[in-house]
DNA sequence: AGGTTACGTCAACACCGTTGACACAAGGAT
DNA sequence: ATCCTTGTGTCAACGGTGTTGACGTAACCT
């Protein structure tokens, strides 16, 4: 499932393209991330990636089997950037967190990848070295090993849940989204207080919605955790 | 920001498409939810749905500014079905989970639409409804407005997040997830003792990440906040 | 020096969303 | 009953997309 079993991994004949640059697996997932980091997730197309690359976009498919493939090699970069000079502070739970919100983080960076990297299994280094550093948590807390990689799953997928959410604003039009919040706040401000008594009851707060929820669904989730280790351990 | 802004509610031209057909907005989202259901969310296009339709792709645009105009529309209805027939049972967490795993699964039956109804705001009745349902139900808790509207924040963005992640392993063709999933038990299956001692020690037990995590993420949301409820409460 | 072949290039295919011009029939007005 | 306006379905077209197969050439191995 890797690019390794269709390429293989040691190319020799290095021809450089027509503007002279030569090309590699690794150079055109710099490519990719550096057009997907200037233009937006959207503007990411193979044809693109081929101008950027100085090079005919049909090229990228003498590397991938195709843009999926890709991304997965992306997605499997992003979670090595997102670990680097991650250090276990010695509180488990305030670490679970911060490797929740590393997730988030660089999945957010790059919304297009944020999907593959959980739905496939890139099987890479990076990925494994992250599942073993988030379980090794839990077990440290004194979960048994079933519960551990059920909450290290949760926790993981809720982070990333949200980026795939919180992407979609990031694709809007920074002008749309001004509009959006302003519809908003006139839809949502002033509801009948008998047909939405709630809704009326807390329409001052509302804009807390604006946001994102992750920090606070992260929040949650490490704090059930942590009582629940705690029960357990008495 | 909804349709009948650009487009008059009220057609009174009603003119027959060259197959029989009468259209209406209505009628193009019946078709666009069968077109999803059917084929899948990859296999939605404005061109099929002009087939499906028996008219003309283009006929669409004169009901709908864009194919996002569409899907918006397509949101608010999934979010009226996902609450048809929900009764508070009296336990407000369960029924806050109930809630949340009502918005997953109607999110996941459409992928495509699941990042849409959160990022834009419908401002429709199906939506405010929904919002006054889950915020009363943690006023009814005893929570604050602020804390009510940041847990309800908290909690629906994270159902939908998994719908949205779990929603890319549906659109992978059932031969290439068993593919998958079989490289999975073969990647992580027999790793190093010694370089990941964690992950060799669940090893047993990894197949528990196979499958969606929203039940797990969600209860332990909910337990966070029942027992915030009870702390509160004393 | 020669042969193999990896790999960059090119052209083409089948799609996609969206738009502008156009024709025509529905409905209101007379 | 007739005319006019106009809403709306249709058509053709534009510029984009991912992907593929044929092709030639330059890079490596012997």
């Amino acid at each position: 499932m890797t690019e390794s079993e269709r390429v293989p991994a040691e190319r020799k004949r290095r021809r450089p393209t027509s503007s002279g640059v030569v090309l590699s697996a690794d150079l055109i997932v710099d490519a990719a991330c550096e057009l997907i980091d200037a233009q937006g997730a959207q503007a990411f197309t193979v044809r693109k990636l081929g101008a950027a690359l100085g090079a005919d976009p049909s090229a990228v498919y003498r590397y991938f089997r195709n843009t999926e493939d890709l991304l997965l090699a992306l997605a499997d970069r992003l979670i090595g950037e997102s670990m680097a000079g991650f250090g276990p502070s010695g509180d488990w739970a305030a670490d679970l967190r911060e490797l929740g919100m590393r997730a988030y983080r660089s999945a957010l960076r790059h919304p297009q990848i944020a999907v593959f990297s959980t739905v496939r299994v890139t099987g890479r280094p990076h990925e494994q070295r992250a599942v073993d550093t988030g379980v090794g948590l839990l077990l440290q807390a004194g979960f048994d090993e079933a519960t551990a990689v059920r909450h290290y799953h949760a926790l993981v997928d809720t982070a990333l849940g949200h980026a795939a959410l919180d992407a979609g604003v990031l694709r809007l039009a920074p002008a749309q989204r001004a509009a959006d919040e302003q519809a908003w706040q006139a839809q949502y401000g002033s509801l009948p207080a008998d047909e939405y008594p709630s809704l009326h009851r807390v329409r001052e707060h509302l804009p807390l919605m604006a946001g994102s929820a992750v920090e606070r669904a992260l929040d949650l989730l490490v704090a059930a955790m942590r009582r629940e280790a705690a029960e357990r351990g008495e």
